[in-house]
DNA sequence: AAGGACTTCAACCGCACATAC
DNA sequence: CGTATGTGCGGTTGAAGTCCT
């Protein structure tokens, strides 16, 4: 099935080749991802190709753009749920890929282990090492949030502000985690309810008909919608349209709640 | 200012599942 | 029905960037 036997390009991606990619999902869609090698038209394999659109030439993603509190929180509520399902998990998550979530978790984690390194090595009577305990032991898959910790990952000195500390918390309270049982119980969810994926608002035949062919979700991104009548779902967040500077503040979910009601978590 | 520590992110690998033949 | 091929997913790694001392 293979066409010449040529060398596997690997490594960084050059615009010539993501050009390549992105005529060809143009042209048949995003599929057949082997034929691109078969043809001659870039020595990358199938695989290769298709992680570079789905994780960066994919349109409205928010490459470059951190992760808001409010996806933080999604992404911490849905791993508890779903598991390291970063892929399920994306789809709750407006432009971003499971590549994302899996970084973000990831690097969560590690800083969360971190923390606790250092914080076992220093006093255990402070009270942020009360609160990383507290934190570990009734929520051991959380960790805390990359905003209050950014700036001095190797010491405890920054959290030591209750309020910083605060907003590290993923306050599982603040989430009624019946709202997250998905498959049981997704008429609770409101605007939330479904994620990107979720195809159910094509429901004319034709419609379903278009489907089968145009599974990628971002079909319509990229080539617009093709009847007038297909509503696409909200995603679980709706996007938002910048990222970062300006338009979203991190913290700005927790500043809606007085500091003094995250006492009880 | 320089060097080390740490974080982030892109990309690869291997496995599992789906589909075609 | 078995095999080959394609696709999707999770885990891991390494380079580049950023922060700290």
């Amino acid at each position: 099935m293979e066409g010449k036997r040529e060398e596997i390009r690997k490594g960084p991606w050059k615009a010539e080749e993501d050009e390549v990619v992105i005529n060809h999902v143009k042209k048949y869609g995003p599929r057949d991802w082997s034929s691109i090698r078969s043809k001659g038209l870039l020595q990358r394999t199938g695989k290769s190709c298709r992680l570079r659109w789905v994780n960066k030439l994919r349109p409205n993603l928010k490459s470059g753009c951190k992760f808001t509190s409010e996806e933080e929180r999604v992404v911490i509520e849905l791993q508890a749920q779903f598991g390291n399902k970063w892929a399920k998990i994306a789809t709750y998550l407006h432009g971003r890929t499971d590549n994302d979530v899996k970084n973000f978790w990831s690097s969560r984690q590690k800083r969360l282990a971190r923390i606790l390194q250092n914080s076992s090595a220093t006093s255990s009577n402070t009270e942020s090492h009360k609160i990383i305990n507290r934190e570990v032991s009734g929520f051991t898959n959380v960790v805390p949030s990359s905003e209050g910790l950014k700036k001095s990952p190797s010491s405890l000195s920054n959290i030591d502000n209750y309020d910083e500390m605060v907003k590290m918390v993923p306050l599982p309270d603040l989430v009624d985690t019946n709202l997250l049982h998905f498959e049981t119980n997704q008429s609770h969810l409101g605007d939330f309810n479904q994620p990107q994926q979720d195809m159910t608002a094509f429901s004319s035949a034709g419609s379903q008909q278009l489907l089968a062919s145009f599974e990628d979700p971002y079909w319509f991104d990229v080539f617009g919608a093709i009847d007038g009548d297909v509503a696409v779902e909200q995603p679980f967040l709706k996007p938002t349209t910048s990222c970062g500077d300006g338009s979203v503040n991190p913290d700005a979910f927790f500043d809606d709640f007085p500091t003094d009601m995250f006492d009880q978590i």
